[in-house]
RNA sequence: CGGGGUGUAGCGCAGUUUGGUAGCGCAUCUGGUUUGGGACCAGAGGGCCGCGGGUUCAAAUCCUGCCACCCCGACCA
């Protein structure tokens, strides 16, 4: 390709929109434009790389004996209400209706549509295992687009779904896909960590997030370097230690805290550390409320509490001030498990059970009660854990403390179970003759997403650093002067010779000066640049690396395809 | 959705306080010089100043309603 044809409109100045370096350097470099919040335009070398990423995706797929086809982006409400996840998806689903008023969604996930496309014609366990996967476009009209790729309302996404006999074919097949993920990753150049996830909308089966470690990255996740735990924050259950308590119940008693509304506001009136008091925290979840008590010294985990509700997130908000008066009949801040209206649920951390003599809000403005112990004063649900994991808590596994990093969920797989057969009745028929429900997994990974996350794990000062696996193009030939006969016809005649060896070669034919051809290439990040210069009578040119910028190189043009297939086939390339 | 902010040329911004000819840098076009790290000179094109109402002789500027976009918080591939 001649640059002087190729559609590569780069900024020298970062949009103001674009925050992090991803999507800097994708607005930048002129390979993505936005359309509308959330929703990108892939331009000519934005699109090679999403296509590369999409090909490794799909040769690892294929490897693994799942079978590609490819479903529509528009799905009828009947399936998904047949699931009840039209209600249970919520706001983030795009919806529309056809011209008679018939309700459809643009597909954010395609279990339902997979499970409906076999369920009339897979009736035998003769059939089964089966994996089939599609490449194709999701749509969740995300509460808050964000960082370009990483989270945009349209999205390109590989997902699969397995369908098996029993509980030990699901594993098999989620082990496969553990194994494709690995894989794909890899060859990707990612750095990247399986963790331990939680499955939210998707199942109740076990999950695992794929996560390319960076720190722009939006999940967090804790892992431990003694033994091979990691999982999200979300999911990651919680050792807390307890302090030495009192040895014997104290008397419950209620005490003025004039203006004392908080934990630290706590800590100072009483002169205890934050261990020695109880936080309830007002929720409301589908129009009640609940109230969840937990350790003062720890923070309560959202997603943990959901589960333990069995709701979605959508339907559960922190509880607003006006709610909060209601139940309490007090101020914000003096929130506690006695005497709060006969209609809040109260769930409870099963650590408050290990506590002893705590001090808990009143529920009345500027009081609070101290010497307050569970089972005597109070009772709730007793939830195992409700908080949120921290930096230094023991590993789950071992107790060595754990290490919290950030990075972007690029993949994910979900055992399912029978979450979506049972509903949409997808049997077989066993080898007795007797009916049985499919079992199932799903497995997602983010192809535009993994466009992001690899240049957020490759990038400089100067621009994207491809891997060359997935760049745009191999190799720039970069004559300095096109006026200069010598320079440009070595250069075309490079820019051939590499072509003719299968080479992927860009020639920046254009009238630039140097600086900017240089500057163009660094910006987009071609793996080799290839500069033809003043050398050029006497056959000599500069090689480069992208990633070794600094390091220049003067070789004989004779020795160009030779060092360009070496390097290519170093990096992971068949040529 | 809550809080904050911004909408002026393709990109980055000034101008709005105090109403009076719509500007600057980059990019683009023409001509010339230049050619190893985002050149220089001369000239040129490009604007529903987010949209709608209102105030005024006069609105980018004041009032008002709406919309879009961005950031921070809660959710996901």
């Amino acid at each position: 390709m001649r640059m002087t044809n190729l559609y590569m409109p780069t900024l020298r100045e970062v949009p103001s929109e674009a925050e992090i370096p991803s999507h800097q350097l994708l607005m930048r470099a002129g390979m993505i434009r936005k359309l509308v919040s959330g929703v990108y335009s892939y331009l000519p070398l934005g699109h090679r790389v999403l296509k590369k990423v999409e090909q490794i995706v799909r040769e690892e797929m294929d490897a693994s004996g799942s079978q590609e086809v490819l479903m529509s982006a528009i799905q009828p409400a009947e399936l998904w209400q047949e699931t009840s996840r039209w209600e249970d998806f919520g706001p983030e689903m795009f919806r529309l209706k056809d011209r008679s008023e018939r309700q459809f969604c643009l597909g954010p996930t395609h279990e339902e549509i997979f499970t409906d496309l076999i369920r009339y014609e897979v009736n035998s366990y003769k059939q089964l295992p089966m994996n089939l996967y599609q490449i194709q476009t999701k749509y969740r009209d995300e509460k808050r687009p964000r960082f370009g790729l990483i989270r945009s309302r349209e999205f390109l996404m590989k997902d699969a779904y397995s369908f098996d006999q029993d509980e030990a074919g699901m594993l098999n097949s989620y082990q496969e896909m553990w194994d494709a993920y690995d894989r794909i990753f890899t060859r990707l150049g990612m750095k990247y960590r399986v963790v331990e996830g939680d499955a939210g909308a998707m199942g109740n089966g076990d999950s695992h997030e794929f996560t390319a470690m960076c720190e722009v990255g939006e999940s967090n996740v804790a892992y431990c370097d003694a033994c091979d735990f990691a999982a999200t924050d979300e999911k990651a259950e919680t050792i807390v230690p307890i302090p030495q308590q009192d040895a014997e119940e104290k008397a419950l008693e209620k005490v003025d805290t004039p203006d004392v509304g908080t934990i630290e506001d706590l800590e100072k009136f009483f002169g205890f550390s934050a261990d020695r008091f109880m936080k309830t925290l007002l929720y409301i979840a589908k129009d009640r409320v609940v109230a969840a008590c937990i350790p003062g010294h720890r923070e309560i985990n959202e997603t943990k509490l959901l589960n333990a509700l069995g709701i979605a997130e959508h339907d559960m908000e922190m509880a607003d001030a006006e709610t909060v008066k209601r139940v309490t009949n007090a101020e914000v801040g003096f929130a506690g498990p006695i005497g709060l209206d006969k209609d809040v649920e109260v769930l409870v951390d099963s650590r408050v059970l290990k506590m002893k003599n705590f001090v808990i809000g009143a529920n009345e403005t500027d009081k609070h009660y101290i010497n307050a112990n569970y089972g005597r004063d109070f009772e709730g649900r007793v939830i195992d854990d409700l908080l949120t994991v921290r930096v230094g808590d023991a590993c789950p596994k071992c107790g060595a403390p754990l290490v919290m990093d950030r990075g972007i969920e690029v993949g994910n797989i979900f055992q399912l179970g029978t979450k979506y057969s049972k509903p949409l009745n997808a049997t077989y028929l066993d080898q007795n003759g007797k009916e049985q429900l499919i079992w199932m997994g799903s497995y997602g990974v983010g192809v535009s997403r993994s466009v992001a996350a690899v240049i957020e794990q490759n990038h400089d000062e100067f621009g994207i650093v491809w891997p060359a696996v997935v760049a745009p193009f191999h190799v720039v030939v970069t004559p300095i002067n096109v006026k200069n006969d010598d320079q440009r016809e070595l250069a075309e005649k490079l820019y051939e010779d590499l072509k003719n060896a299968g080479v992927e070669v860009v020639l920046d034919d254009r009238k630039e000066r140097p600086g900017v051809k240089f500057k163009d290439a660094e910006l987009i990040g071609f793996p080799i640049r290839v500069a033809v210069g003043r050398g050029a009578a006497e056959n000599k040119v500069e090689y480069v690396l992208r990633r070794d910028v600094k390091n220049k190189e003067e070789i004989a043009a004779e020795e160009v395809v030779a060092r360009v297939k070496e390097e290519l086939r170093a990096q992971g390339l068949n040529l």
